[in-house]
RNA sequence: GGUGCCAUCGCCAAGUGGUAAGGCCGCAGCCUGCAAAGCUGCUAUCCCCAGUUCAAAUCUGGGUGGCACCUCCA
């Protein structure tokens, strides 16, 4: 297997530091507001990363944060007078039902930040022992990024002199401009938990690293984890202050490898809620079939870009509709697992750094070939029986083709409206069958303005939702 | 201003030194009562200029254009 490493800017073999084992941190999601498409993203690609390493036969130990101490959610409490709890409950349970109909497995292990305090003390207590960390007389602990000499090294940056002053001067008692809170401390009754340092409060950054040595970190290694990922502008300074705190604190460097997925823009603007594009997960999980937005969102690299559009999305769809076309000639066929050349192409192509291209062009070749074998020689078991391998396969390692076909080509379409549409097709098949074409012609326009398309097959007659 | 990334067919998008994958759209054909679906065939020399090399979309230098990050951010 081979992975870009966003911080060395080279693919290289993935080597974990246990044999057959991997251990994946990811950054996960603040519970203050629901998710939008780039966590949506960011959470898409790691499970495939966790898919591709599972099937190339690593033990993987995935855990996902989630992050349900910030200012943001403490506001969103003051405002709102509900209690901490109550909001991020109801945003981590939104999230998972959202990342669910993304077909999204679970992580291994979920921490949360509100259960990891007693390891942050025990870090922030050696920092300060080392020096790493100082305390200001309002009680905050910083810290200090002039005691590491390798901060910035990750995110390859370097300290802008003028710029250093300038901040400094401005307030706050710290050192250096860099410097970032290990722990605010609280004075009034605000939100606060106690700890050893007083009433207060944890810095974001201290959080992964803190969880990470909790669940993850085995202290003989080199690395706390074997691969580290997040959002691409996690890199600094989210990362680099991670790695800087572990680093100092431990014997122990962060991670071995670092992935960084790219960005979603929506119609080339970046997604902000103050231009009004913000795209909710759970809006768009109300237009589209969660596994067609997860074959959308995976289908461009995990590292590039990505311009989320509605009619790229819809062309993408018609590629996942041919998997579930597919799918449907087979129905009712006994599974039998029979092994194919084409499912080691394809973890070859996804090992690769996850070439989700190579690998869709792999799939569809397999599509295309099985169609022309079924339409020429219909009865050919062997075929049939290995597509269904190649399609389980697919299902596995990517996610796609999980469901039902004929659910899944009837999306959004109410049960009223369904039973509507198979009275029509049945009335159609009636005008066909006494040859009254200028009859079915005009009830397949009919059953057309439901948004629905008829097929016509040997089987009988099929609709899916257009 | 600093740092970094990117530029491949109308659109989406792989390939990163050995002579351009795949999908959508389009065209022609097979199949079909007609369609749809499916199948077959056809469609780019890789932003510009210069260089290195037997060989470059792929490396180097210079342009042009787009984008991201710079302590809220997946």
């Amino acid at each position: 297997m081979y992975i870009y490493d966003s911080v060395q800017k080279t693919k290289r073999e993935f080597v974990p530091q246990e044999r057959g084992k991997v251990s994946l941190y990811v950054c996960g999601p603040t519970v203050y507001d629901n998710a939008h498409l780039g966590h949506a993203k960011s959470a898409l690609v790691f499970d495939l990363l966790f898919r591709v390493l599972r099937a190339n036969d690593y033990e993987v130990t995935y855990a996902r944060n989630i992050t349900d101490i910030d200012d943001k959610i403490i506001q969103k409490a003051q405002k709102s007078g509900k209690e901490i709890k109550e909001i991020t409950d109801f945003y981590t349970n939104a999230f998972h039902h959202e990342m669910n109909k993304l077909g999204v497995i679970r992580p291994t292990i979920e921490p949360k930040a509100t259960e990891s305090l007693e390891a942050m003390f025990k870090l922030i207590l050696k920092l300060l022992k080392d020096k790493h960390a100082y305390k200001t007389s309002h009680g905050d602990i910083y810290f200090d990024t002039s005691s590491d000499s390798q901060y910035l090294q990750l995110s390859h940056r370097f300290q802008d002199e003028d710029d250093k002053k300038q901040r400094v001067e401005g307030s706050l008692e710290k050192k250096n401009s860099a410097d970032f809170a290990l722990w605010k401390s609280v004075n009034d009754n605000s939100i606060s938990f106690d700890s050893p340092f007083g009433k207060g409060r944890p810095g974001w950054h201290l959080e992964c690293s803190a969880m990470i040595e909790k669940h993850l970190a085995k202290p003989d290694k080199k690395f706390a984890v074997d691969i580290h990922g997040g959002g691409a502008d996690l890199l600094f300074p989210h990362h680099e202050n991670e790695a800087a705190q572990t680093r100092c604190a431990t014997n122990h460097e962060l991670s071995a490898y670092w992935m960084h997925n790219g960005f979603v823009n929506i119609d080339g603007e970046k997604m902000s809620k103050s231009l009004g594009n913000s795209f909710f997960l759970k809006d768009a999980l109300k237009v589209y079939d969660g596994e067609v937005l997860r074959f959308y969102l995976l289908s461009t690299h995990y590292r590039s870009n990505f311009n989320f559009n509605e009619e790229d999305l819809l062309n993408s769809k018609k590629r996942l509709d041919k998997i579930y076309r597919l799918k449907k000639r087979l129905f009712g066929l006994s599974f039998e697992n029979v092994k194919t050349s084409f499912s080691d192409s394809l973890l070859e192509a996804l090992s690769d750094d996850l070439n989700i291209s190579a690998s869709l062009a792999l799939i569809d070749e397999m599509i295309s070939h099985a169609n022309e074998t079924l339409d020429t020689a219909g009865k050919h078991k062997q075929l049939k029986l290995e597509t269904l391998s190649n399609l389980a396969y697919i299902e596995e390692v990517l996610g796609f083709g999980v469901k039902n076909s004929y659910e899944y080509f009837q999306f959004g379409v109410d049960k009223q409206t369904k039973e509507k549409i198979q009275m029509l097709i049945k009335q159609r098949d009636e005008a066909k069958k006494a040859r009254d074409f200028a009859a079915s012609d005009a009830l397949r326009h009919e059953i057309l303005t439901y948004g629905v398309n008829l097929m016509d097959t040997l089987q009988g007659t099929f609709w899916e939702k257009i």
